[in-house]
DNA sequence: CAGGATCCGATTAGATACTG
DNA sequence: CAGTATCTAATCGGATCCTG
């Protein structure tokens, strides 16, 4: 069957919203991601095929609009998109409060990670002279974050500066902390280590405002 | 597939939420149905299978009970449950702003209409004595409404009073007017006809408040 | 009424290869 | 880079039959 046969604009909104990845791309959209493979980075489960649908049910049903760029198309949200934070919002409030946030989140990637993280540098708070910082986390893919003034990027290999620091041990620790759910000393209990100098391990928590929604708490227990 | 491996709280609450039809038995649930074949009246095209598994999920998520009532197993909300009310909410704003109306809905059902007809007749307004409306629409199953004080159902034959009224013609009329698109004379202008007396005929459209959502308008043009 | 169990067809998604 | 085309594998859903 394809459709829900109801009047109800919840029914026909969920027709539309509701398949698998398609918020999950809105999200890129609202986080900033203009290009095709910008969007792939921040979900790599997504196969181009299904992106590319998605895509185009998005600019179908008016929420994204697609326009030739000097370097290729461009994806941007519509009026009708940016409406859709509040779905998006609701969302991700109830899943941190409601969510079990310590269950073994094993099952994790470490690109959509970093390319949070790269988004949400504080600038001002960085050294002056340009670095990069190691992830070997867990049987994650080895990554890079090249840190440097007014440009912040993640790649596999150093782009060539100095590595400032390590993050190595458990993607979960890290996970958690950047998700709200503890501070950095219990990630670190968790399993997450950082390896560079004591300056660099001291400061590194205060490199980055935290993930978007860290601030929303679990509800009181249950 | 089966996760997004994210660990974003949206993504989460989008792996147990997005599935098909699972939203649409909340809304049901926030609407204050209880039981089991009840669920399935406002969700007519869902097949028993799919919402047994839903309804499970949905308890082991920890947004659904289920009780062993006096007469059979009833479902409630929990507190997690009732908060999904802001989710719901917003994809039903976002729909009635931003799906276009007055297209040609013309693959819906009667029976959820109906359903969401009889939880918001207005009894105040209602004439004293009891009274059956006909609804036979379009290619619909044939549907009575009863109406007396204190008691709304939904059948599928007469249970035996004076039948005041009988709307006729097309249901994508009728839906158009309990959705707020238009006022009922545009209803009627649209395919929709009502038989009867006159008094009936001039009444009827104030018996009811109107859907839930009909207040919401659609976004300025475009 | 409220499901569980099974089977089978429809849909969907991922992998792969190819294009401008 | 940004896709499209095609094939196949996995999943999902509906119909049917059965139970307490």
């Amino acid at each position: 069957m394809t459709g829900y046969g109801q009047f109800c604009a919840i029914a026909r909104a969920h027709e539309v919203l509701g398949g698998r990845w398609t918020l999950l791309i809105v999200r890129e959209l609202l986080m900033g991601s203009r290009r095709f493979n910008d969007i792939r980075r921040g979900i790599p489960r997504i196969s181009r095929t299904v992106l590319s649908e998605r895509l185009q049910d998005l600019v179908h049903v008016g929420a994204v609009t697609r326009l030739e760029g000097a370097h290729g198309p461009e994806y941007d949200l519509t009026p009708a998109g940016h409406e859709l934070f509040e779905i998006i919002a609701a969302l991700g409030k109830w899943g941190q409060r409601w969510l079990s946030r310590l269950a073994a989140q094993e099952d994790i990637d470490l690109d959509p990670l970093i390319h949070d993280m790269a988004r949400r540098v504080e600038m001002k708070r960085l050294p002056t002279e340009p670095m990069v910082i190691r992830f070997a986390l867990d049987r994650q893919p080895l990554r890079f974050l090249l840190l440097k003034s007014g440009e912040v990027s993640a790649c596999g290999e150093n782009p060539g500066f100095p590595e400032a620091l390590a993050v190595r041990g458990k993607l979960s620790g890290l996970a958690a902390w950047w998700r709200g759910d503890c501070d950095f000393a219990a990630a670190k209990r968790a399993g997450l280590r950082l390896e560079g100098t004591k300056a660099a391990i001291r400061a590194f928590p205060t490199w980055f405002q935290l993930y978007l929604l860290a601030g929303i708490k679990p509800a009181p227990s249950r």
